[in-house]
DNA sequence: CAATTTTATGTAAGCGGTTACATTTGGCGT
DNA sequence: ACGCCAAATGTAACCGCTTACATAAAATTG
């Protein structure tokens, strides 16, 4: 029954029954499996003969390397796992894209998993990611469930909690102080003068940092007597439609809203788009702001105040300080990384 | 030097310097690894009293298994590698969701990786991911090197290419046909009345889809005796900014187009947003179509005319294919699902 | 209640690489 | 030409888990 070791060495196998190992490539190059590893792994003294005899014979017969067995003997895996709330709303795979960019020039790279802005599925997904003992961990936030919190500190592995600052990370964190930017936020709109204000945004159990800006704007509004009218909140992803409707129910409610504070761009894209299609006066009648800087703003007819969350950014420093975690040896990283938000007042906020 | 192999048991281990093993969880509880194994996968016949005691041991020591060891003693690995050309553009986190989704209800999770469109960058993370020997690979595009080819058809693992099914798959193949696509829009257009016809998109080397759509559009427009009059092409990312600025630009050159092809939304709603903008009287003057079917779209002033590409239901069967497959006993699973893109005709293209 | 089956647990080997060390070969100074 | 050190290659153990099989204990049967 047995299927001998014998392995064809023409080129034309259609299909190896048994995916090719170490040994078939050290058989086929004659010389021990020990040489073809230090071949494919460019580690330790081979001779340049035997080093392309194997790298041609390893390519012949079309070798590909275990990484599973590698990982297990040699404790590495460089495998980075990026965990996030969502692919839908653009934020996160921007933050991919930064990551992405500092991986693709190592060793290392990236893996994500989701969790639907559930902490109960993010323990799931970081359980399942630590259990392929990753190099590092960048994950979103820095509210997590205990278990989660035990985890990641007995994990031995560097962690970097992204996109919020305001509380204590794990290991290390980068990202902006969503508080300070709801905060600035409200000064710049008392600043001119708006008075009767709505918030407009997610429900906010779910999403801590679309909630640290609005406890940061309250506030910084109550800091100058102003409390906030009204608020509309949604779930489900954000879209122009769902800007549209909540800011169609919210002036219903309260027409005499003077400036509308959405959580995001997309759905502030949608406020917009809907009161200039009512032919309100924007800012006159009423002003607007939202919060991350996509460059979807970029085309609308009006440029929608936001402030720019530096979320490319993010991700670049992050994937670095994993990086520099990794080296050899090891220097100082940082624990604590917070970038400052530029907020971009367009012609939306800006009353003269 | 040797580090004893005792293990506290107590709760508070801030940094176990070893990961823990089954080893230790087998010592505390006192029973052998191999119970151990067989209660945390939930295999073979163990009593319930063991079980208990072992699941609470393992909680106790914060014990996560070493999935690399498991994968190589058991040659399985619950991971199906995604391989997509970027992240930036919707179209590919929304085929992820359809993917997720249909995984997150069984043993397997996805991987994904990001090949900028380049093909080099294709096969090597195609290689990377086939070092993992994950339980399914899926992967946008039909087109894809030589070597890449190559590995795919040899590694015994099951492919499902996703995207586009104008051409062969190596093994089985979920999506629309571009070719298709174009032509039913040229039909449309056509059937309006336009003539003078003008095409954005992006530089098509790169976009395999894109220029299928193209192709389509254009021979179907040959068969009324209409050429395209002139076209548009940028690099990079869409954006409705990028719309906006091709759109000007085309014009410029061409006052007399009376119809507009965008190659995706994005730049389509830039387009739709800049005419507005311009006073032009949509479709009356200039009609226009886009392609994907987000639902961006739904938010703007006017309901731009494109095609739904059914990319979130393309990753649902794409997944549905894998988790097939990968059955105890797989049956047939089909080997091309070609979904039917429908057209949203919108406002911007019927004219009465 | 001995014989047999079923359930519960344990033992040994090995998955495909890498680490650590041993051995062989070759280069070079004197 | 001898000895010595570096370069080149090989050997053996083991990474942490699972497969396959063996054994022990409990349940069933006539």
């Amino acid at each position: 029954m047995d299927d001998d070791k014998v392995i064809p060495l023409t080129k034309d196998i259609k299909t190896p029954a048994r995916p090719l190992t170490l040994k078939d490539v050290s058989e086929a190059s004659g010389v021990s499996e020990m040489t073809v590893s230090r071949v494919l792994r460019n580690r330790g003294d081979v001779s340049d003969a035997t080093r392309e005899k194997v790298l041609k014979t390893a390519k012949n017969l079309g070798y590909v390397p275990n990484k599973i067995a590698g990982a297990l003997a040699s404790n590495r895996v460089n495998l980075v796992a990026v965990i996030i709330p969502s692919l839908s709303n653009m934020v996160f795979p921007e933050v991919l894209t930064g990551i992405s960019e500092v991986l693709d020039n190592s060793a290392l790279q990236s893996v994500v998993g989701v969790t639907n802005y559930l902490p109960e599925k993010e323990e799931e997904v970081l359980f399942e990611m630590l259990s392929w003992r990753p190099s590092g961990i960048i994950l979103a936030g820095l509210e997590h469930t205990d278990a989660s919190l035990a985890m990641l500190a007995s994990s031995g592995i560097p962690v970097v909690e992204i996109m919020d600052t305001d509380g204590d990370p794990v290991d290390s964190v980068v990202g902006i102080s969503h508080r300070r930017a709801g905060r600035e936020m409200a000064r710049q709109i008392t600043r001119y003068g708006y008075e009767q204000i709505g918030f407009l945004g997610t429900k906010m159990p779910l999403d801590h940092r679309a909630r640290k800006r609005f406890e940061g704007f309250t506030e910084a509004l109550a800091k100058e007597g102003i409390e906030v009218v009204d608020q509309e909140f949604y779930d489900g992803g954000s879209s122009l439609l769902k800007g549209r409707e909540l800011t169609e129910r919210i002036l219903d409610r309260n027409p005499d809203l003077d400036f509308l504070y959405y959580s995001n761009d997309m759905i502030g894209a949608g406020g917009l788009l809907y009161l200039l299609d009512q032919g309100i006066d924007i800012p006159g009648q009423i002003g607007l702001a939202a919060f991350n800087g996509t460059d979807l703003l970029d085309g609308l007819p009006v440029q929608l105040a936001t402030m720019e969350a530096g979320r490319y950014e993010i991700g670049r420093k992050a994937a670095e300080i994993i990086l520099a975690r990794n080296e050899d040896s090891p220097g100082e990283t940082p624990n604590r990384v917070e970038l400052t938000p530029k907020i971009q007042l367009g012609q939306t906020l800006k009353r003269y």
